[in-house]
DNA sequence: GGAGCCAATGTGAATAATCGCGCCTCCTGA
DNA sequence: TCAGGAGGCGCGATTATTCACATTGGCTCC
């Protein structure tokens, strides 16, 4: 039902400008990040001289704040899905596969948050705690199904929801650096096949671990 | 007998300028990124004015570049030293182990090639080379001890590669953002244990994974 | 052991470019 | 007609870089 674009009527012919704006800003920050994108730079993007950014925002922080406000909107969604009902395995691993096709979609996301977790930057600790606290919020997370020693036992299971985190968003930051060695597109059709491959093999490995046989040293 | 410091320590050798610049300089680049960091900054940081540190460094990117040399010194020991003899389970999780220790002990590397990757900036295409071909050289990484599926039949095996690299180096860019939620300092002796035990559960499920059993949906 | 010298290393001042940002004018379309 | 949005202009701060200059420490030669 989107397609209406180029058409007929007046909806969505072209982007308007605060749109334009928000959406070269969101690539520059991503790429560069807060303080080493410059005004200008957003400007060119758009197609403006940098004062006119000023009709449509108060100032820098403001325009990032917004950029940060749209993702947040994007990605909040599924984030807290996990929530309710029982965690089994097939469930979160649809719930990362989910959050992997959204960072294939608009990788900014995480590069923006790469920034931040190096960087600092204007609202980066709101920023953590919007995007985190779902994920460890008691309760969430919390395996039913199955007698997974891995969390009651070894008290690895934030660790755990960390790695995988990190899994999906730094395959998204650092993904161009393997371009060359992967001899693929790190964001083709097949590679997101690959990724999500793997991840459903660590996946099962975290789901039945059950603390036996540590590799050669005892726990 | 040389000790004229300020005891009778044997080596309290104080360090150069150079040396001092370089170190100010890698905790900068890494914190901020090439770009985003002032010559100003390191100077303060060293205790003298920029224009002194033309005296020992061509320019700014003249800077970098030794910044990267000596982190590259330090970490392309143990890169290349799994590229001879078997590869075991046992091998390949101290060949991790090693690493995720250096990553511990100086996260600047991980921190720099992170801006590097979302970045770029001077000489990344030679960084990229110098860290990952190693680790993608054929031969290197080949599994000869165990008849593991996941290398032979699903091509799964750079992408693994990839994977626990991420793994290793997005600890150290994004731990930070996890202190809270984790409830532990990320660079402490206990979460390094953590983040080991971790790894190498990870580990078992790639070199024990068989490729029977998709999760739910053919493969 | 001075006198002279040079290279190394620091400094402040100056330059040109770029930055965020405010002011003010002009154009356009409803 | 009128207001919103774009551009021109420019201020003040910061940037990398250069230069002229002061100070040092060690060297040689008498």
């Amino acid at each position: 039902m989107a397609a209406t674009d180029s058409e007929n009527q007046a909806k969505v012919p072209p982007r308007s400008t605060p749109e334009r704006i928000l959406d070269a800003a969101e690539d520059l920050f991503a790429e560069k990040g807060y303080s080493a994108t410059s005004l200008g730079d957003v400007a060119d993007r758009v197609g403006i001289r940098s004062p006119s950014l000023y009709n449509h925002f108060k100032n820098k922080e403001a325009l990032y704040e917004a950029v940060l406000e749209r993702l947040l909107a994007v990605f909040s969604a599924p984030l807290g899905e996990l929530d309710r009902g029982s965690v089994t395995q097939e469930r979160v691993f649809f719930w990362l596969e989910t959050i992997v096709r959204q960072h294939h979609a608009n990788p900014n996301l995480a590069r923006l948050l790469q920034h931040a977790a190096l960087s600092g930057g204007p609202h980066t600790n709101e920023l953590i705690d919007r995007l985190f606290s779902p994920m460890f919020q008691p309760g969430a997370n919390r395996i039913e199904g199955a007698e997974n020693t891995l969390i009651e036992n070894t008290g690895l299971q934030p660790w755990a929801v960390m790695a995988f985190n990190n899994l999906v968003m730094s395959y998204v930051t650092m993904a161009p650096m393997y371009r060359d060695l992967l001899g693929q597109d790190p964001f083709s059709d097949a590679a997101l096949d690959n990724q999500l491959n793997l991840i459903r093999i660590l996946l099962r490995a975290v789901f039945e671990y059950k603390g036996d046989a540590p590799l050669d040293q005892g726990a």
